[in-house]
This record gives C-alpha cells, sequence and structure tokens, in this order.
RNA sequence: GGCCCGUUGGAGAAGCGGCUUAACUCACAUGCCUUUCACGCAUGCAUUCACGGGUUCGAAUCCCGUACGGGUCACCA
C-alpha cells in the first residue's frame, strides 16, 4: 500500500508555526515510506477567506523544501485539489446520505437553533429529523432555505484508534446532528474533508490533537458511507512557554515573520520538526533529507510540545554559523539597509562587520543590536568596568596604546594587533590586564568580539576619541 | 459546565515494569584553550518523576482518586 498524505490548510491567513508543524509532520509521514505528499486547499469558508493567502500557503511550503507531488498546480488523478471546484461533488455524496436516511435535511432557523442554545441544549434536538416527506416538500416549496445534517445515533458509544493517543471512545450522546452541508451549498469542514480523503486515496489522517474529540463524527461518516476509515494521526498541541496556545496576536509565530526576522527556513524546519517529535539518537541538528531518514511515527509524543524561541536561536544560530559571508550578507542586508548603517560604508567593511559578528548572531536581524551595543548606545561604564579601569597601571598602558595608534596609518585589525604586544611591552602589562583596559575603553563592555577586529571595525578616530575620555 | 488529552530539573525533552542511584539539549557555574572576548572542549547542576492511594518481589513507567494545565463543544477550519 502506497501512503498518501495530505496537508490541507484553509486559506484564512498566514501559516503559523502550528500549522507549518502539521506540513512538516505530513510532510515527513509519507516520505518515509517513499509515499505521496498532497496539497488540498479547503477554501469552504467563504466568509473568512483572505486574499493572497494560498500564495502564502505556495511560498511557505516552496521555501521549506516540503515539495508536494499532487495539489492545485499538479493535478493528480483525483480532481481539482481546490474544495471549491468541488462542489458538486461535495452535494452528490451529501445527498446520497440523505437518499440513505443517514442524513436529513434541516429547515430550522438560526433564531431557533439560537435560542435553543439559550435553553441550554448542548446540542441540536434532531426537530427536523422527524419530518415527514409532504412536509419537506411543502417548506421546499416555500423556498426555505435548509441544511444537510447527518443523523447521528444517540446511544452507544463511537471509537476510534490514533497511532499516537491511541483509542479513543466517546460517548454518541455527545455528539451532534452535525451539519455537513450549508445552506449556501458550500459543504462544511468535516464533511468535505472525508469526502475529499476518501476520493483521494488518502492514507494516513495527520493533523493536530484539536481534532480528537471531533474524530469519532469523522468515524460515524466513514461508517453512514460504508468506507474504510484512514490511519490517524494526531500530532500534540504546540503551546508557548508557560504552557499558553500559541497565539497569532504574538507576530513571532508566523512563518513569515521570522523569515523577516533572518531565521533560516531549514533552521525552522528543524526546530519544528522537534516539536513533538524525538529522534533516537540524540542529534537535534538535521537537514529535512536526514528527517525522511530518522523520523517515525511511534516516536509522536502525546504532551504538549513547548515552542522555546530560546532552542529556535540556538538551532539557527548553528546554521548561521555554517553559511558563508555572501549568504549571512543576504540574510543581514535588508536589517542594515532599513537602519541606514551601511550608507557610507565600503563592502570591506561590510564584510568585516559580518565576520566578527557571524558567531554570536542567533538570527539576521539581531546584527543591529550587536552593531548597535558596539557603535550606537551611549557610552557608558558600570562599577565593575570603572574598578578595572582603576587599578594601578591602567591608564599607562592606555596612553601607551593611544601614542601608537597616532601615528598608525592602515587601520587595520593585522595591523593593530602588534601594536597592542608592544603597549603591553611599554606599560608591563599583558594577559587580561593588557586587553580588558583598551576593551572597556574602547567599547565600553567586558565582552565583545576579537578586539583588534573591533577597533578596526570602530575606526580610528572614534577609538581615539573614545581613549581621550577615558585617559586620566 | 459536559466530554477528551496531558503533568519528568531554571527551560526544552528522553524514558514504555528491573539495564535508571532519571539520557540528551538549552541556560547557568567552574576549569582548560585563546596574551583579551567569543567559539570549542571538560566538569558540575532532579536521591527524584504534580499529589494521595493501590497492584507488584520491584513503578517515573500499570490502576484509581485529587489538583493543576490544555483542547473541544459553530451553517470555523
Amino acid at each position: 500500500m502506497v501512503v498518501r498524505t495530505r496537508f490541507a490548510p484553509s486559506p484564512t491567513g498566514f501559516i503559523h508555526i502550528g500549522n507549518l508543524r502539521s506540513a512538516v509532520f505530513t510532510y515527513l509521514i509519507a516520505k518515509i515510506s517513499d509515499g505521496t505528499f498532497v496539497l488540498r486547499i479547503e477554501d469552504t469558508d467563504q466568509e473568512r477567506y483572505v486574499e493572497g493567502a494560498v500564495e502564502a500557503i505556495y511560498y511557505t511550503l516552496n521555501t521549506c523544501g516540503l515539495n508536494w507531488d499532487e495539489g492545485p498546480d499538479k493535478p493528480g488523478e483525483y480532481g481539482p485539489y481546490v474544495q471549491s471546484e468541488r462542489m458538486d461533488t461535495y452535494k452528490k455524496y451529501a445527498l446520497e446520505l440523505v437518499e440513505k436516511g443517514e442524513a436529513y435535511k434541516c429547515f430550522c432557523s438560526e433564531e431557533r437553533l439560537a435560542s435553543l442554545r439559550d435553553k441550554g441544549y448542548a446540542k441540536y434536538d434532531g426537530l427536523c429529523s422527524h419530518l415527514t416527506e409532504d412536509e419537506i416538500k411543502a417548506k421546499e416549496s416555500q423556498g426555505l432555505q435548509y441544511v444537510i445534517r447527518q443523523k447521528t445515533p444517540d446511544d452507544g458509544s463511537t471509537s476510534f484508534k490514533c497511532e499516537v493517543f491511541g483509542t479513543i471512545t466517546i460517548d454518541n450522546k455527545e455528539i451532534e446532528d452535525q451539519i455537513i452541508l450549508k445552506s449556501d451549498g458550500y459543504p462544511t469542514y468535516n464533511f468535505a474533508n472525508v469526502i475529499d480523503d476518501h476520493l483521494m486515496n488518502i492514507t494516513h489522517v495527520v493533523r493536530g490533537n484539536e481534532y480528537l474529540t471531533s474524530t469519532p463524527k469523522y468515524t460515524l461518516l466513514y461508517n453512514a458511507f460504508g468506507w474504510e476509515e484512514p490511519t490517524y494521526v494526531h500530532l500534540p498541541l504546540v503551546v508557548k512557554k508557560g504552557g499558553k496556545k500559541l497565539s497569532k496576536r504574538e507576530g513571532d509565530a508566523y512563518f513569515s515573520d521570522f523569515v523577516q526576522k533572518g531565521y533560516l527556513p531549514e533552521a525552522i524546519v528543524n526546530y519544528i520538526a522537534l516539536l513533538g517529535w524525538s529522534p533516537e539518537d540524540n542529534e537535534e541538528l538535521f537537514s529535512l533529507e536526514e528527517l525522511v531518514q530518522k523520523f517515525s511515527i511511534s516516536r509522536i509524543n502525546k504532551s504538549p510540545a513547548s515552542f522555546d524561541i530560546d532552542k529556535l536561536n540556538w538551532v539557527n544560530a548553528h546554521y548561521i554559523k555554517n553559511l558563508d559571508i555572501e549568504e549571512l550578507k543576504e540574510i543581514c542586508m535588508p536589517h542594515l539597509v532599513e537602519n541606514n548603517i551601511i550608507q557610507n560604508q565600503t563592502d570591506e567593511w561590510l564584510n568585516s562587520l559580518l565576520a566578527v559578528f557571524k558567531d554570536r548572531m542567533n538570527y539576521g536581524a539581531e546584527i543591529i543590536e550587536l552593531y548597535d551595543e558596539f557603535f550606537e548606545q551611549e557610552f557608558i561604564l558600570d562599577q565593575e568596568m570603572t574598578d578595572f579601569l582603576n587599578q594601578e597601571g591602567v591608564n599607562d598602558t592606555l596612553i601607551a596604546f593611544r601614542e601608537l595608534l597616532i601615528d598608525l596609518e592602515n587601520f587595520t585589525a593585522t595591523d593593530i594587533k602588534p601594536l597592542i604586544k608592544q603597549a603591553g611591552k611599554i606599560a608591563g602589562s599583558k594577559g587580561k590586564m593588557l586587553f580588558m583596559p583598551l576593551r572597556i575603553a574602547t567599547t565600553a563592555s567586558m565582552h565583545g568580539p576579537d578586539l583588534p577586529q573591533v577597533l578596526a571595525l570602530l575606526g580610528k578616530e572614534s577609538v581615539i576619541d573614545r581613549l581621550n575620555s577615558i585617559i586620566k
């Protein structure tokens, strides 16, 4: 049996980290057994449709390397992969269910449904399921709008098996006579999903665990048609640190926002694979190809996966370290431009800036913070630094270094380095007592990249100015 | 509120009845390296697995209850 999975987003907004996690897992489950990964656009909600959302889905999947084998632009043998283009199909199957007595037309108004809820009904009371043929005909000839509801049993219970969560049973009394076809003729998500998954031969339904409690409705639908159910794989929820649901409100949860901040798609996919899954060995860094080798359904976890930005940063930093300068430049450039940092700088200067900060960056936009720390921020010494500078001999070291710098023509890291050494000899200081005073006096920090390189980046004028302001 | 799911260190997360005096990663601390900083390397960091019972020769691992967290109850997906 060839495994077929599908990623079935609805074009109602941008792709969220939670959605992308589903996409990644769905893709992997297909690919671990050399199966087919299908993309299906579920645009059955006309009101929530967002312009450009379909393109955003393509963009995200493409940049992440999650290439679909069949989809809107790659028709397979199963008809269009956009639900709004399959309306006739859903209607046909809904009517088939009515024919079989498994579903019925419901003419209840929204007002009646609302008042039912007000009266404390947890679900639809089934009024229209008792309508006679004549009554139905009469209502139809009046031109009354109707929806089609599935007839669900009141007694007993319905069970299904999930590869991750095991067998789950829900009492039928909890299940409503759900609407399968809306009054505008569009199918509901639940219905279209079942029809398409069956028609498109989907073998593994992979989705978030928020569908766990509605899955019995699917089971009932499959039963009503007499179709075989697919294998279910419910993924644990993705939550924010502290257990809160990942909210779209926090802009950081969108894939595109991460890319804009200078995160690498490969790193995001890598990290996302760890949300609810862990490899057998202790590796944590792997490419999509490696993931395909290592992934397995049995190692998907039940407990909510916590989206940890610190860990993402760490993963991304690894990928950044492997970039060459040109690639890094590409990622940082938009931010450098936006912050007016590169206007008067040479390409050479820019390259050394990136080279110096490369190992300390978590994501592209961070270049700005790092830059500011050294070049923009107010030059303020804290107590620890002041104490350090007050130590004996420090002033002599600073003076010696300044005198050497004044005569230096080529203000480059390679030329500065020997002067530090020389200043140490003159002032009789070495090691930490040599470097740290220079570092503090020029950068107002006790940490930072290699000193000669930072000084070269700062430029002769500002280094000497800063030394002057510190030397007593 | 009903139903469903979860709960392991500062954080993420392994573990699936004896191999566990609980991996690994991040963070933190210390040491080494580098004449500084960072990278890198090494070491340390839960006597304990939400709590209370039970089953068992033996439980983080199985069962029951409690607490807490989350999900779901739409003509949304």
